[in-house]
DNA sequence: TTCTTAACCTGGAGGC
DNA sequence: TGCCTCCAGGTTAAGA
């Protein structure tokens, strides 16, 4: 499932090959997951667009074409964004087929198809419900320790609920969650309100530094993720608890837990992680 | 306003 | 082998 690291790493090798691409034509294999406009004037308005760049705002790709456009896309759990060279399209569960005028395509596919995609005129992004409410990003001047003992104190849910709120933090999902509360030695059900100061820092830290491996990784491939080019990432090779339960911490020994909180499936290990 | 829960969706695993 | 049930999880609408 494409989280922050996934996603960058899809953008960095969306940006090798995209700018400059007309596209000639959109198919639209399944209409539901256009989000706007219609699929019918999704397809129509971006045929003839130029694609100018490749931006990311926590687990949202914003391609940014010619005519003040924008192209955004949600991953969700399982959509892919591969550039295929010769046009080929290989993936069974393609839904939309962005062919260029060089011959080359860009594939979204989408096993679930909770994935979305939306075409509007830049200056209506803030318009889009999610993207605008987007909170800081780790790895950023504004994701700072104050910030997050500031926002902390403002929320009596589970720390881990609140890591997976995308407007306190932006593009944290469950695998680095899961991992930055470990590497914090902060137990997931924790109320975020009761965190100290110097706990504050701690998940700070933890946080950037699990984004910044994740992306040093090429990102997490566990079932559905990958890159633009079709590969995979290695980042689970390195994970400390996400899909271990069972097997022993890292830090201690102790076999790691696995419980459901938020209806999530939450890993943690019950001696280093204390409530 | 904040928080919780369910729904969306489909492939794969496991049980019978 | 085939059928059925459950699980995975990012986002959001609905309800408390």
């Amino acid at each position: 499932m494409p989280e922050l690291p996934e996603v960058e790493i899809i953008r960095r090798g969306l940006a090798k090959h995209l700018p400059g691409k007309r596209i000639a034509e959109a198919e639209v294999l399944r209409p539901s997951q256009i989000l706007r406009p219609t699929p019918e004037a999704f397809a129509r308005e971006i045929e003839g667009k130029v694609i100018e760049s490749v931006r990311r705002r926590g687990k949202y790709l914003l391609l940014f074409l010619s005519e003040a456009l924008v192209l955004v896309v949600h991953l969700r759990m399982t959509g892919r964004l591969v550039y295929v060279a010769d046009g080929e399209v290989r993936d069974p569960y393609a839904r939309v087929v962005f062919s260029f005028a060089d011959g080359s395509a860009l594939v979204f596919g989408d096993v679930r198809t909770f994935g979305r995609l939306a075409l509007l005129p830049v200056g209506d992004l803030d318009t889009l419900r999610g993207l605008h409410e987007l909170g800081p990003e780790p790895l950023t001047p504004e994701f700072s320790v104050m910030y997050l003992q500031k926002a902390v104190a403002r929320h009596r849910v589970p720390i881990k609920t609140f890591l997976l709120d995308q407007r306190r933090v932006a593009g944290i999902g469950n695998i680095y969650a899961d991992e930055a509360l470990f590497r914090a030695g902060i137990h997931p059900a924790r109320r975020a309100d009761t965190l100290m100061a110097a706990e504050c820092g701690r998940l700070h830290a933890a946080v950037n530094e699990v984004i910044a491996a994740g992306i040093a990784d090429g990102g997490t491939t566990f079932r559905d993720y990958q890159n633009a080019e079709g590969g995979k990432g290695h980042h689970q090779e390195h994970l400390a608890v996400y899909e271990r339960e069972g097997e022993a911490c890292p830090r201690c020994g102790t076999p790691i837990m696995k419980m459901k909180l938020g209806g999530r499936g939450t890993r943690y290990c019950p001696k280093c992680q204390k409530l």
